[in-house]
DNA sequence: TATTGCTTACGAATAAAATCGTACAAATGG
DNA sequence: CCATTTGTACGATTTTATTCGTAAGCAATA
């Protein structure tokens, strides 16, 4: 089981992380650039979170090259299951299913995806 | 349809708004009795937190007594949606089946519980 | 080679959140 | 009636997050 590392990456770190998380490995330049299309802050900016990521141990990079490439250091998934766990506990109080239940509410999911969560319910059940 | 106050509290907020969902009005000590438990700063902390809730209009008070008497003014219902549905986007893609998936399968909910997920997923399907 | 552009490093300013100390008013109770 | 307790108000400090300016290295190229 892997060591779970419990680092809260914040707000901005969460958007680098969604970049970096897609792309796989990303410079700051890029990383940046997507950035650039929701956020009017500097180069400068996006490069020292980066920075700090990097000394928080939430990214790692490789600086063989004067260019840095950087890479997430921590799973999508983990992040992702700390953050509901979080959410079900501040603001559900403790009920998943509270949690499960207002967000089909508020964000009903297509037909395909409904199907998806059926089998997965099916599973739970003939546990 | 309610106007939705587009607040977004903060951390130490919601745990104040905790007490007082839980409670429906609470005095600041009542509120920074239940927060002393689990947390270990002082009572002038709790007070001013609750102070600037009331001029953020998070919070509302009944100030006719010496001792105030302390509400929320934001629903839980609303509080959840909105932290569920930055949730879905800043985390999953913008796909609440993705956030669906992760609650059921790291927090896996009773049998009965399952059945009423169960219930609204026949509804959905049903439209 | 000098200029230009792109890079990292890093200190410092700004902003936002959380914490606390102190003052002072009202109630309490000896 | 005085001392103690319990409350609010509020400025100031501390902490954390975000933003930016500037310096300096290196590489391409006019």
């Amino acid at each position: 089981m892997a060591v779970s590392k419990n680092i809260k990456p914040t707000e901005s770190e969460l958007e680098i992380l969604r970049v970096l998380w897609d792309k796989g490995a990303a410079t700051v330049r890029e990383v940046h650039e997507v950035l650039a299309e929701h956020k009017d802050s500097g180069y400068t900016t996006t490069l020292k979170l980066m920075q700090i990521m990097f000394e928080k141990g939430i990214v790692k990079r490789d600086d063989s090259s004067k260019t840095h490439i950087y890479r997430a250091n921590i799973s999508r998934e983990n992040t992702q299951q700390q953050f509901v766990g979080k959410m079900i506990h501040s603001l559900f109080g403790g009920s998943s299913t509270q949690l499960v239940m207002q967000a089909l509410g508020n964000h009903a999911p297509s037909k395909e995806e409904l199907e998806e969560i059926q089998k997965m319910l099916d599973n739970l059940k003939k546990q």
